[in-house]
DNA sequence: TCTGGGGTCCTAGGACCC
DNA sequence: TCTGGGGTCCTAGGACCC
């Protein structure tokens, strides 16, 4: 088996992948260091009795089997001596931006994936690959007292394939060349945009590693993904990847949401908590002169199903007293018969101001 | 009393227009 | 009476990512 060819007439990019090790919980370390060494899990509150997952977990509780996503009473039960930290979103704010500082003189050519990840376009730069990469980790590590894991690779999803594959503190360059040794054996789950239900489905058609999904005819997978999907799973498979790294992107939504400590049953109370969220969601959008045309509100319950309840506008608002209208009739269109376990309100369609 | 909160992108049916 | 397409908007839901 081998890979496809590269397009004829493609320029052959250099592209990072710096992630940030264990993000959170190195940020939390640094001003605890009396911590370091102890199984330390960040997310929620801090408080492993209430609910909440957990955001980042330091390696010394992966070990336990602690991993991002997972309810903190969950990591709790499997490691009761670890220590609980809540979210300090600010402060991972500010360290991120101390990074990206250092990623900016790297490459103009930069995005930024969430607080401590970004891609890197190196095409056209004269220093090698590997010494820019090794410079910028010891910069990171010089400035921040943060370790990060840096891939080196001809597309943005073999860069981030090629961050994990030696983290923590990993530098680590795939070539196309390198995808059937290197990738083909790691399992699907690897590959960016497949998640526990891809993953699944693709497990029933008896595909478990990149290489066997590599391996498969188009038609096979096209029952269980559409043709659209199958094709981009099989160009996946192979390393390839056309995605250019995006400077900068537009908002598309703004929204806020919030889980119950306990399930509401009062629509009285949903109708003064969804009030409420909209203010919050209104002042961010008046920060950013933005105004909406969609309002959405968003019901999950105890079983988990979700329902969605939009109404588009007439044209876009940064009236409070439309767009609390709107929320009102959004969330009254929702059955309000079963105990509501989180409620979110959206704006979206968003556009500059007049 | 397993399962947060911030998002993006895709699909699909029906309405409506040409 | 039967039978068209294409395009866009609206709405709801699902999958996925960090």
């Amino acid at each position: 088996m081998t890979t496809l060819p590269e397009p004829a007439g493609a320029t052959r990019r250099v592209i990072l992948h710096v992630d940030m090790d264990a993000f959170f919980a190195a940020v939390e370390l640094r001003r605890r260091p009396e911590l370091r060494g102890q199984p330390v899990v960040v997310g929620g509150r801090g408080d492993p009795a209430s609910r909440g997952v957990v955001s980042t977990a330091t390696y010394e509780a992966r070990v336990f089997g602690i991993h991002s996503g997972m309810p903190l009473r969950t990591a709790a039960r499997l490691c009761p001596e670890a220590v609980f930290l809540p979210v300090d979103f600010a402060a991972y704010q500010a360290a991120s931006a101390d990074v990206f500082a250092i990623l900016g003189r790297v490459s103009p050519v930069l995005q930024a994936v969430g607080l401590d990840e970004a891609y890197l376009d190196l095409t056209g730069h004269s220093e090698a690959p590997l010494a820019t990469a090794r410079a910028l980790k010891s910069d990171i590590q010089a400035a921040t007292g943060l370790v990060a894991s840096v891939g080196i690779a001809p597309n943005r999803l073999l860069a981030k394939i090629a961050s994990d594959l030696e983290k923590p503190d990993g530098l680590t360059r795939l070539t196309h060349e390198d995808v059937p040794a290197r990738v083909w054996p790691l399992p699907v789950r690897t590959l960016h945009g497949v998640g526990p239900r891809a993953e699944a489905r693709l497990h029933e058609l008896g595909i478990g590693t990149i290489g066997e999904l590599a391996g498969t005819a188009v038609e096979h997978l096209q029952s269980a993904f559409g043709e659209r999907h199958a094709r981009a799973l099989l160009r996946a498979a192979h390393g390839e990847d056309e995605r250019p790294v995006q400077t900068e992107r537009v908002r598309k939504s703004i929204g806020r949401e919030r889980t119950f400590q306990q399930d509401c049953r009062s629509s009285g109370r949903l109708a003064h908590e969804a009030g409420g969220m909209l203010d919050q969601v209104l002042t961010r959008l008046r920060e950013k002169g933005l105004r909406a045309r969609t309002v959405t509100v968003k019901l999950r319950y105890r079983d988990f199903t979700t329902h969605t309840r939009s109404l588009s506008l007439p044209s876009p608002s940064d009236d409070p007293h439309i767009l609390h209208a709107a929320v009102h009739s959004c969330l009254f269109q929702h059955r309000l018969h079963r105990a509501v376990r989180l409620l979110g309100v959206q704006l979206s369609q968003l556009s500059g101001p007049l």
